[in-house]
Order: structure tokens, then sequence, then C-alpha cells
RNA sequence: GCCCCCUUCGUCUAGCCCGGUCAGGACACCUCGUUUUCACUGAGGUAACUGGGGUUCGAAUCCCCAAGGGGGCGCCA
């Protein structure tokens, strides 16, 4: 059996849109399940709307959600050039040889695929004009994801612009035969121009590949499939707010197909194993920033702490929450207790600026209801104070310093604990209290308590 | 207007191919718990087979129709 080859093929003619990501993924995911190969082909055929920014912004995003590819830019290959702007010359040899064929002919200057069938002039409601209807047999697709689906096309179409540029229904038929393409996996957007190219595959002669269109992904409210402006629909906004990228490929996944041994957050190698393109399902789905993030929080506690801290030393730096002299090893400390607790890397800063700082922000709700439980909170950190300045400082000695201050007093432990937290971090919540006094030590939660109650 | 695809909790879905389990899980939401706070964690809870016909002893599962949703119909990709 011959090796799978799978492309994506974006147009880089603006941001890296969520869709787009998630068919690239699903290319990606089938390569490396088959142990085929992952083309990236770049449909630069409009110039009017190409930059180079926006080839850099897909490139980079592509690498940061870890899609690697094996031909294409930067990387090469046999099948090359992988810019469709550099394959001209390749694409009015194919028109001539379709032209030649008798397939192909010119009108208004542009050139035309003839559609074979019966003749009439119509007029169309959509187009608002007289055209010219072909009754051509439909085109018979058995598609991977979504079945048999019959279409006929009715119009001869545009294969080459009167500009001498050819047309994305060309240029993608052309390249997918020439670069031996053995599966098309792409949006359900394209479900409907698939008879055009199945239309161009029939004029050439060749066979055409096997075609999976999947599902959408639809707004998270109202109504239509996530464009641009939507909130969430560009991959760059993750990378700015620090997501994790294995999070936002997971969550990808998720939005089309199913994992099969019943987890949802699990690692790459698992889902690369388990993936199916019979699996993939066939109704859109919604996106759910709320279940991404659930994904992104579950990912997080599974990291390895150094690879936290690699991940978080930048960010806390950028945000002036620590300086390059705080050594590996305190910041490895305070992240393992923040780890489990913090549920987005985008969270750090404030979650945990207390650790490095005696100038730390202090919550207003949080002071409000220090009352609520314990009473006056300044009167419990006096009663507490005695039992931390004698304790052992390590967990157990902590823990066992409010329960002596509980029972000395007669109160519940956790009378003390929201005083204590406040008066050390400013905050109502956050990382596990005895882990904060102790990873902040004697003398500073000393002088944190005694300066609250000052 | 024409064509194509889809239709299970608010959302993502399992189950459907090979009819017969209180229709299962996750997010969100609500409740309660942890002799320790919490954005953690644990235990519960609310909540769905779009509608109508048909086939059948029996249908979420098979068939038909309708409705709703999505997509396409460009010298954009």
């Amino acid at each position: 059996m011959s090796q799978v080859r799978v492309r994506f093929a974006p147009s880089p003619t603006g941001f890296f849109h969520i869709g787009s990501a998630r068919t690239a993924l699903f290319n990606w995911l089938y390569a490396r399940h088959t142990g085929g190969k992952f083309i990236l082909r770049i449909e630069d055929t409009d110039k009017e709307r190409n930059s180079p920014e926006f080839l850099k912004v897909i490139l980079d995003s592509m690498r940061w959600l870890g899609m690697d590819w094996d031909e294409g830019p930067e990387v090469g290959g046999n099948f090359g050039p992988y810019f469709q702007s550099e394959r001209t010359e390749l694409y009015k040899a194919k028109l001539k040889e379709l032209a030649d064929k008798g397939k192909a002919y010119e009108k208004d200057g542009a050139w035309w695929l003839r559609l074979e069938g019966a003749r009439s002039v119509v007029f169309d409601e959509h187009l608002k004009k007289e055209i010219e209807k072909v009754d051509a047999a439909p085109m018979v697709l058995n598609d991977l994801v979504r079945g048999r689906v019959e279409r006929a096309e009715d119009r001869d179409f545009v294969i080459f612009r009167s500009n001498g540029e050819p047309v994305f229904h060309f240029v993608n038929v052309v390249d997918d035969i020439e670069m031996q393409i053995t599966h098309v996996i792409r949006g359900e957007d394209h479900l409907s121009n698939t008879s055009k190219h199945l239309e161009l595959f029939k004029a050439f002669g060749v066979k055409p590949p096997e075609y999976a269109h999947i599902p959408l992904i639809l707004k998270t409210d109202g109504p239509g499939k996530m464009s641009k402006r939507d909130r969430g629909a560009l991959i760059e906004e993750y990378q700015q707010r620090h997501y994790l990228p294995a999070a936002v490929r997971n969550y990808l996944c998720l939005l089309g197909w199913t994992p099969t041994d019943g987890r949802e957050v699990l690692p790459i190698d698992d889902i690369i194993q388990q993936f199916e393109l019979s699996a993939v399902h066939q109704s859109n789905a919604r996106f759910d920033e709320r279940k991404m993030s659930h994904v992104n929080a579950q990912t997080l506690r599974t990291i390895p702490a150094a690879e936290f801290a690699a991940i978080a030393r930048p960010i806390l730096i950028q945000n002036k929450v620590i300086d390059e002299k705080v050594s590996d090893a305190r910041l490895t400390e305070v992240l393992a207790i923040v780890q489990e607790k913090v549920i987005s890397v985008e969270h750090l800063p404030e979650f945990m600026g207390f650790f490095f700082t005696e100038n730390f922000k202090k919550d207003e709700n949080a002071q409000a209801n220090l009352t609520k439980k314990g009473g006056d909170p300044a009167a419990r950190l006096r009663e507490l104070l005695p039992s931390l300045e004698a304790c052992e400082w390590t967990d157990a000695g902590i823990e066992a310093a409010f329960n002596a201050a509980a029972t000395t007093h007669q109160r519940k432990p956790t009378d003390f604990f929201a005083p204590a937290r406040f008066a050390t971090s400013g905050q109502g919540g956050g990382p596990h209290l005895l882990g904060i006094l102790r990873v902040l030590g004697r003398d500073i939660t000393l002088r944190r308590i005694k300066a609250f109650l000052n």
C-alpha cells in the first residue's frame, strides 16, 4: 500500500484561524497516525491579499501547536516549490493540457472548464442574471467522514482569470495531483466545491484522492461559523494569553472527534494512536472557551515541575514579579504549591506575586469577608502569633501551631485561616495556606502578620 | 432562488452501523463535604433522543416527510 500523503494548504491572507488550525491538526494527526507525510503548501495565488507577515503568523502558530511538516516552506521536499506563486509555469502547462484536449475554452479573456452535458440559458436568482446551465452528470464522492455524497456541477467555471492567474479550484487540484496527495482532509465548507474538483480530476483523467470533510467550528452563541472577529478565533490570542499549546491542541481535537479510551485530556502520542478519520463527527460543534480553559487547567497539573518553571520564569520576569536573580530552586519551591491550584499560566503573576514582594495587592472582597468566620481577625492573629513564633517550620509543625492556638483559645483551627491568609498574601484564596507560610518562611510570615496588626 | 451536509442535556459528546440497558461521560450551573482557606479535590443534583408518519412485539437506533441549523452557488481561498 502506498504511503499516505496529506497536505494543509493555508492561504496567508489573514490571521491563523482556529478552524484552519483544527484542519491542519487533523491532517497532521492522520499523517502521524499512518506514518505518512504531512505537507504544508502555501496557496498564495491571490496577490492582492497576501503578505509575508501573514505567512509568519501561520508558520509560528503551526510550530507553537507542535505541528511539524515533512515538506513545505523552510524544510523543502521533492515536490516543490511549495508556494503556489512559484508554480505558475506548471499551471500554465496544465491549462494547455486541458485546452489541447478540448476540456477548457477561452471566453472574456478567462479560461473556463467545459462540462459535458446539454446546455440551456436560464435566469439565475442568486446571480441575478442569465447564465448558461449545463445538465452534467452528478459527481459521486465517497467521503471518509460523510459517506456517499452526490452533486452535479451545473455551470462551466473559471479556472484561469483574465489577468493570467489561476484560481483556487484549479491550482488545488493540479497541486494535489503533482504532489501525489492521497487524502484531502478539509472543512465541510468545501464539500460543495468538491464536485468542481472531481470534474477537474476527470478532465485530467486522474483518479481523485480520498476525501474527508470535517465539521465546522461554530460561534459560541449566535448564528454561523467562527469568524476572524469572534473572541477566541485566533491562535495567536492563546499564545499571548499563555495557554499551554498542548492544551489548545487537545481541546481542538475534541471539536469533531472523541478519544476512544474515555479520557478527554490526554497526551498527544495517545491521541495520534487513537485518531481515525472514520471516527470524525459529522455535525458542527460550537466553540466553548470554558471547556478549553478546563482542558488547559487539567493539562497544567500534568506537566513536570521543571518544565512548569521554564514556562513561568519569562512570564514572571516580564510582569516584574521576579527578576533574573531568583534561583530556579526558589522558583520551583514556590511553583510547587501554586501549580496544583492555579487555572492558567496567564494568572500566575497575580496569583503568586505576594511571594516576591512586600508590596502585594490586597483584595478588598477578601478583607471584607474576614470577619465572617472566626470574628475579629486581629484578635485571631494575636492568639495565633505565639504558636507560630515557637513552632517547627514545616507543614506539620505549622499545622500543629494552628491546632495549639485553637485549643488554647477554644476555637476551630479554621478560624485562624482567613486572617492568616489575608495578612500574608492579601488574598482570600490561593495556594494551600500551610504551604504559603512554609515557603514564605517564619521571618516574613511573622513580619506580615505584625504589619497587619499595626 | 437552487444545491449539499447535519440534528441526543445550555455546550462538547457516548450510544446509532448489528433495534430491547433507569440514554452514560465531560464543561457550565446548583447543593453538600473535607477536625484546613481556595480558582483544588470528593460526593450528589438539575438537564437531552427536533416534530410527524411508517416498519416492528419493541426505535435515540431502520425508512419517509417536515421543520430547524450549517455550508456552498465569485475572474475569493
